[in-house]
DNA sequence: GTCGTTATTATGTGCAGACATATTCACATC
DNA sequence: GATGTGAATATGTCTGCACATAATAACGAC
C-alpha cells in the first residue's frame, strides 16, 4: 500500500472509518502521529483531513484533535444552472420570452426578504423560458432598478438572468427549493395542467448589502435536479 | 488596506472582479505575481485562489494560468438532513411508523439503478415520517439485505435511514430533486389532497461498488430546502 | 467541591524552497 | 498548410519549519 499524496492520505482514511477501526464519534491520532505514519508531512495530513471534515465526515476542533463525525451530514454541492446552457446542453433549443415588465411596488414578503422600504419601486419581469419549442420554465422577477445603470438593458432580447450574470455577478444570497401546485396563471403559461407538480427555485440575491434581485423560478413537471453525493 | 491571511486576499480577488479591475473571462496575474503583490508567500495566494476556484468563481489549468470564470456556475452547498434531526430541530416531537416491509424483486427501474441481476430480491420498506403527530415525509425504500448482516435489526423501532447511518456510513451515491403530484395512496398516508405537489428526494447509495440502498422520499407540502450560495 | 487562572496541546495558518505535471507555444518537419 | 516535437511556464503538491489560536486539562485558592 503506497501513500502518498493529500488524496491517498484521504482515501486511506475514509477507508479505516468505513471498516471501523476508528468508530463514528471516536477521536483519530492526530496530525503528527498520521504523518508519522504515513511518513509525510503533517501539512499533507493536514490538507486531507481537512477537506474530509469540508465533506462533513470529519470534526476537527483545536486542541479537542480530530473525530469520525456522529451524525454524518452529508452535503451535496449543487451546480445552479444557467437556464440557457441546461437546455442547450441537453441538445434542445433554447427560447425566452417575455412576458410582462413593469415598474411597481412588490408584495411585502418580497420587499421585507430584500430588505426594502415600503414604498421603493421594484422592476417587474415574467418571462418564459422555452425548450424546442415548448415552454419549461416560468421566470417570476423582482429586480432593483439601481442597478440597471443607465444603460438599461432591453428584457426582450436578452434574459435578466444572463444580463445579471454578466452585468452584477459574483453575487451573494440565498436560494432555496421547494414544490408547488401549479396556479391556472401558471399552468395556461406552461402549457400543463392546473395543479401539476412544479420545481419552484426562490433566489435572492445582493451584491454586498444591495438588493439585487429576487426570483421564482418554476419548472415544469419533468425537471429534475440532480447531483454526486 | 492590510491584506495578510490567505481570507483576505481572497476578499481581495473578489474585490477586483467585482469592481471590473478583472473582467470575466479574463486572466489575472499569476500566483507568484499577486504573492509578490500582497507581500505573502504563494502557497498563501495558492489557497486563496483555490478556495475561489472551488466555488466556481475562479477557472484554473496549468501553464494557462488563472481566469475569471465567464459562465461562474454557482455551486451551492446543501446538507441533506437526517430527517429526525431536521423535525427535533424545528422543536417538533418525531415520530416514525413503519407502514410495510417485505422481501420483494424490485421494479426494474430500481434494480438497473443499483446495477443488480435480473432476479434479486431486495428488502422492501415503507415508512412515514411525523412532525408533532402529523405525517410529513412518506419513505419508499428498496435495500439490499446484504448489508443487514445477522443482527436483523426492527425497522419497527429504529428508521431505515438511522440505522443505515450508524451501521453503513460514510457511503457515496448520487441524489436527485423533483416535484411529484401525490398518488391517491401518498395523499391518504399523507393527509393532503390527491394532487398535491410533493417535493421529491430520490437517493441511491453505495460503499465502494456494493449497492446499498435506493430511496424515494416524498415531503408533504410546505417542506423547503434552503441554503446560502 | 467550586471557581478562576494557567499551562498544555492539536489544529490553523504562515513561509521559503523544491519538484511534478499538464498545457501551451514556438519551431521544425513533412 | 498540417503535423509532430520540445522548451517554457503556471499551477499542483510536498517538505520542514514556525508561530497563532482556541479549547481543554491541571492546578491552586477558597
Amino acid at each position: 500500500m503506497k501513500v502518498s499524496g493529500w488524496e491517498d492520505i484521504r482515501e486511506e482514511v475514509l477507508r479505516r472509518i468505513r471498516a471501523r477501526d476508528w468508530a463514528p464519534g471516536a477521536a483519530i491520532p492526530t496530525e503528527e502521529a498520521l504523518a508519522g505514519e504515513f511518513g509525510v508531512a503533517r501539512a499533507t495530513v493536514n490538507r486531507a483531513l481537512r477537506e474530509l471534515a469540508e465533506e462533513g465526515v470529519l470534526e476537527r476542533r483545536r486542541k479537542a484533535g480530530t473525530r469520525v463525525a456522529l451524525h454524518p451530514v452529508r452535503k451535496a454541492t449543487l451546480d445552479i444552472p444557467v437556464t440557457r446552457l441546461e437546455i442547450e446542453g441537453r441538445g434542445q433549443r433554447y427560447g425566452y420570452r417575455l412576458l410582462a415588465e413593469d415598474r411597481d411596488e412588490p408584495p411585502p414578503a418580497i420587499a421585507s426578504r430584500l430588505g426594502l422600504a415600503k414604498g421603493a419601486a421594484l422592476l417587474h419581469l415574467t418571462a418564459l423560458h422555452l425548450a424546442d419549442g415548448r415552454p419549461v420554465l416560468l421566470e417570476d422577477r423582482w429586480l432593483n432598478p439601481e442597478v440597471l445603470g443607465r444603460a438599461a438593458p432591453d428584457f426582450h432580447a436578452v434574459s435578466a438572468n444572463e444580463w445579471l450574470l454578466t452585468h452584477v455577478p459574483y453575487t451573494t444570497g440565498d436560494i432555496g427549493f421547494s414544490a408547488a401546485n401549479a396556479s391556472a396563471a401558471e399552468a395556461r403559461l406552461l402549457e400543463v395542467a392546473e395543479g401539476a407538480a412544479l420545481f419552484v427555485i426562490d433566489r435572492t440575491t445582493w451584491e454586498g448589502e444591495r438588493p439585487i434581485t429576487c426570483v421564482r423560478l418554476a419548472h415544469a413537471p419533468g425537471y429534475r435536479m440532480q447531483t454526486m453525493v
